[in-house]
DNA sequence: CAGCATCCTGTTTGATACTG
DNA sequence: CAGTATCAAACAGGATGCTG
């Protein structure tokens, strides 16, 4: 059982994360194309937050008040792309646009919930391990 | 059961990534802090290489071609001070040292090994919303 | 309201050369 | 062998102004 059993190791050149949107082809690991859009500044806090239900997109701003409309914009495009979130405009006017999680949105955020967790349960372990490496560096 | 009860939502002006190792302080939020480790371009890679066994310096290097030498050292240094791998030297000559994960990093593993799971799982269902979502973009 | 286009910056990463 | 140091490039993200 080799270590590439759980997940193949070669890397890519490929740069990690998306530049232009449509532009990009999957990349030949799926693990690697996952963490790279997961491992964004935005994207996790958006999963989150419509995990819980759908949300309009000043909605989701004012959730997150320091996301730029930029990076808002940028970040539901690309769970959308992903089949993570839909999107629905509402012909209102001014018109009105909301997200909502997918199943397959759901289904990834099972997972991905259960690592969070362990992020908030192991806080504290992590943060002593750090006080002792940096402890020991002087 | 407001949005914020899986996990702190609000966001913090700290930079995503630690560049200062030793400088950098816990940021209020575990979940932020730990995508940002393992949403590192190698971190996920050496997490499922030393959780198959321990490895040393070189043998990394040779199942992760194309990682540079710097990041590979500074990549491994993050995961030794967040205390999920070990380092121990072993005083030959010339010196080798080996990683290999601790129970903490094991327990680490365990979530994000699902979560690959499902990467991988899901890897057709991804590239389908993704073809669909660039047909309907023209 | 919900974007898009442009410009600009700091951070992350890679390349290369050198060392105990 | 297992690093460190320095420089350069690529990229992610922020700020601002404009639009249907």
């Amino acid at each position: 059982m080799s270590a590439s059993t759980v997940v193949n190791l070669r890397s890519t050149k490929a740069p990690l994360r998306a530049v232009d949107i449509s532009k990009v082809t999957f990349t030949d690991c799926p693990v690697r194309d996952l963490i790279s859009q997961i491992g964004g500044k935005w994207s996790v806090l958006l999963l989150e937050a419509l995990a819980q239900r759908p949300y309009r997109f000043g909605e989701l701003r004012r959730m997150v008040p320091d996301i730029s409309q930029r990076m808002l914009t940028q970040t539901l495009r690309e769970l959308q792309r992903d089949g993570y979130i839909g999107r629905e405009v509402f012909p209102t006017k001014p018109p009105s646009v909301e997200y909502r999680m997918t199943d397959l949105g759901y289904s990834l955020y099972e997972p991905l919930a259960q690592l969070l967790n362990w992020a908030e349960a192991n806080q504290e372990a992590v943060r002593v391990a750090r006080a002792h490496f940096d402890q020991s560096q002087d």
